[in-house]
DNA sequence: TTGTCATATTCATAGAATTGAATATATGCG
DNA sequence: CGCATATATTCAATTCTATGAATATGACAA
């Protein structure tokens, strides 16, 4: 049997190239593990908000991500955790050292939004934790991606 | 410490797109944990033979195959086995199952070429195994890619 | 040297992806 | 309602990528 050019391998195809471009990868890498909504990228990554958005709708689309919508606020999730050893993978076959690889992967933990608007919020309610963005609102939030 | 687009991040950009072509990935899947000449290749994936140089050009390019010179033929071989664990991982992300997946890397042993001229040579040589273009010539061959 | 076979390279072009700019939607608040 | 904020969408322009066609190189054999 030979190797057609299957729906395997676009598939496979696809997930890499979407996973390719250097802003999508920042956006994964910066999401990690957690969940982070626009805002956060944009000031995390310093890129504008319709071109993260647009990177984040290719995602979706290509079922890389998730979102929930909380309230204004929309928080991206990866849709399978082993996309970052995947990444790192890759990383480890270019020959990327480890020191650099693990920074690259497991150091950016996102415990709060720290964009602009969250870190006011968090500034001005060092009291009462229950204003943060990420825990206000009693709707858990519809799937969305 | 900020995500910045550094040269890590661009490194595993490239890495993925390069492999992330259609024709590309097959060619990585025929030649497997194996060796593969281009006439090989071009049987196997019934592809026209500029085609397939010029893809395993882009492939020597970004250093994921090296190549070796037997004569008049170049054996192609992956730089790092380790990429067909990446592919198989995108495979299982991207939701394929398994019998397929293993299927579509593991079903495809090279055990000796078997494009046109090579069957020529197997099927005149039943005796004298020596003949097989992948074991004749002392030159144990340099590298190329 | 001439010819043949295996493979590589160059070049032109169609098509896809990237990006910037502008604008739209949707939620919540007063 | 009308406004502000968070995010999404559309559109156009530029820039990559893929592919086909033609041709070149390099090894071997006669």
């Amino acid at each position: 049997m030979n190797i057609k050019s299957s729906s395997e391998i676009k598939k496979i195809s696809q997930l890499l190239r979407t996973i390719s471009s250097t802003p999508r990868l920042r956006i994964l890498l910066a999401i990690g593990k957690g969940e982070a909504c626009v805002c956060h990228l944009e000031a995390k990554l310093g890129l504008r908000q319709a071109y993260i958005s647009q990177h984040l709708m290719d995602l979706r689309k290509g079922k890389i991500l998730t979102s929930r919508r909380e309230g204004r606020f929309i928080y991206y999730r990866l849709r399978d955790a082993r996309l970052l050893e995947l990444i790192q993978q890759a990383g480890t076959i270019s020959g990327i050292p480890e020191p650099e690889l693990s920074d690259l992967l497991h150091n950016h933990p996102l415990p709060q939004c720290c964009c602009p608007n969250c870190l006011e919020t968090i500034q001005s309610s060092t009291i009462s934790l229950d204003s943060l963005p990420i825990l206000k609102g009693s709707n858990p939030g519809e799937q969305l991606g």
